[in-house]
RNA sequence: GUCCCCUUCGUCUAGAGGCCUAGGACGGCUCCCUUUCACGGAGCAGACACGAGUUCGAAUCUCGUAGGGGACGCCA
């Protein structure tokens, strides 16, 4: 008889494989446990699986770890994120360093008559298959060798033969019921699978067997994974049975998938958060829109902190349906964290993107401050401001095509001389908002043009285009000689062709 | 193919038999604010996959059908 429940602690863990960067759906994973252990004042653990030697490597779990790091989800336990040594009292973390448990459990298997070695080949198994399907019955392996003695099957393994350890799913009970913290009671009908690899024919272990193995040594209470691993999940209580242990709580979260429905590809866009990081957004966004996608706040907040989710999150509110990782709505969260930042703090974030695209910028605190204040409302991302200050650079100044109807209109020559002598004639090198909207008068006077006529004209000679910033906000932040510069580079295209 | 899971506006979701003429958010559209754009504000359109039951009453419970997804590895 398998046990649920009845755990100590809240232990709960996210044990990615490091084969690549880390997902948004395995980050939506991680959260979900994260914010579990942080709501029920438990442990959160980081387990490594990496017993595919093939696919894993040093340089993924950095990468995981550094993407973990960056969206702020700390553990307790696991590899130091710095050295990557391991912290915690139920370690080794990484399933590499793990064998010799994992091969003591199959021995007890072993012994119990639980389990055996088998020695099919590949070729025999394929052969088998393809004897079964032809038939069309059940193409659960049959082995030659589930009664073999283990003394008889030593004495093989003595002579030099490979074998891997399988679990026997013979003479079991009829059926294993899930009670999954999301999906409710499911039912698995025991010859659902055939025999089982444990450990493979180098000792090292198969996942169902080293994940079984290490929620139980390591008191993990609770597991929130995603749905892929459900019917893996029968496999397991079989191994919780034999070995008499508790299993702990399982939810299963259903996938993260693309505008097709389809599981989330890359070709779609961005998928790794190390992206998302490079393309300008917050991870406190991220985690936000990663979070609602199968799980909802109790008064249905849409934008929330960390804290907010911790403070707020539980299993009943995770939801067993697909979603839809939706780009656009992501931007719209990403704006509103952006937004809700004091422009210190936003300055930081942002001065990276800006030299790294040889965007120049002041650096009085003062200028950058006010520069942000203006750029807010029109950032989404964080790149969304290297176009915005590229505005105030005058390396990257130039005339729009957009620009060329506001160009056409009979009155624009006269309103951009205007402009261009009223500034020159203007005894201020910096030019205040009340300077300005003196000079702008001015403008209005020479040129005897108003409304549209007159702003849009003066628009494009500042910024390059008629729309954007309102001008008063954004010339206090150009010097005077930038501003006369695009006058005159303004009133010359006016004058001359548009090609 | 077999087994398992899922199915509410285009998308994320609320909804635990009467509070549902189905609520919110993103996106779309309209209007307001505004010299433009953006921000902000107000409003409009938009969904219970289908079919049978159970019940006085079903988005909610049951069963079927259809569609989608997942698993069937010496991957995780």
């Amino acid at each position: 008889m398998t046990q649920q429940g009845s755990f100590q602690k809240v232990r709960v863990r996210y044990a990615p494989s490091p084969t690549g960067y880390l997902h948004v759906g395995g980050a939506r994973t991680a959260l979900y446990n994260f914010l579990y252990a942080r709501k029920n004042h438990g442990d959160f653990i980081l387990r490594v699986e990496d017993t595919d030697e093939a696919r894993s490597s040093m340089e993924s779990l950095r990468m995981v770890i550094d993407d973990m790091q960056w969206l702020g989800l700390t553990w307790e336990e696991g590899p130091n994120p710095k050295t990557l040594e391991d912290i915690g009292d139920f370690g080794p973390y990484k399933q590499s360093a793990r064998q010799k448990i994992y091969q003591a459990v199959a021995q007890e298997l072993l012994q119990k008559g639980l389990a055996y070695y088998c020695f099919l080949t590949d070729a025999e198994i394929e052969q088998q298959k393809a004897a079964v399907t032809a038939e069309g019955g059940q193409h659960h392996l049959q082995s030659p060798y589930e009664n073999w003695s283990l003394a008889q099957a030593q004495e093989k393994l003595k002579a030099g033969d490979k074998a891997v350890v399988r679990f026997k799913t013979k003479n079991l009970k009829k059926d294993y019921v899930l009670h999954d913290l999301i999906r409710g009671e499911v039912r698995f009908p025991s010859d659902m699978v055939g025999d089982f690899v444990l450990l493979r024919s180098d000792g090292m272990p198969v996942y169902n067997f080293c994940c079984v193995v290490d929620d139980h040594l390591m008191q993990i209470s609770h597991v929130l994974r995603a749905e892929e691993h459900l019917s893996n999940t029968l496999r397991q209580l079989m191994i919780y049975e034999a070995m008499s242990w508790v299993t702990p709580q399982f939810g299963h979260v259903s996938l993260v998938l693309d505008d097709d429905r389809q599981k989330l590809s890359k070709r779609k866009g961005a998928t790794s958060c190390n992206q998302f990081r490079d393309e300008g957004y917050l991870p406190e966004a991220i985690l936000n829109f990663i979070a609602l996608l199968g799980w909802s706040h109790p008064e249905e907040k849409e934008v929330l902190s960390l804290k907010e989710m911790m403070d707020s999150f539980s299993t009943d509110r995770l939801h067993s349906s697909g979603a839809v990782f939706d780009r656009v709505k992501l931007k719209w969260v990403n704006a509103q964290h952006l937004r809700a930042k004091n422009e210190t703090d936003l300055w930081q974030l942002v001065e990276p993107f800006l030299v790294k695209n040889q965007v120049a910028f002041f650096s009085s605190p003062q200028w950058q401050n006010q520069a942000l204040r203006i750029f807010k409302p029109y950032m989404e991302t964080l790149v969304d401001a290297v176009e915005l200050f590229k505005t105030l650079d005058d390396k990257h100044f130039q005339i729009q095509a957009e620009s060329k109807e506001v160009y056409d209109w009979p009155s624009s020559p006269a309103v951009l001389k205007a402009w261009k002598d009223v500034l020159e004639a203007s005894v201020d090198s910096e030019i205040t908002e009340e300077g300005f909207l003196k000079l702008q008068d001015e403008v209005k006077t020479k040129s005897g043009t108003k409304g549209k006529f007159l702003f849009m004209p003066m628009r494009v000679a500042v910024i390059g285009k008629p729309h954007g910033t309102e001008l008063k906000t954004i010339i206090p932040l150009m010097t005077k000689k930038a501003l006369v510069n695009r006058a005159e580079i303004a009133l010359a295209k006016v004058n001359g062709q548009w090609n």
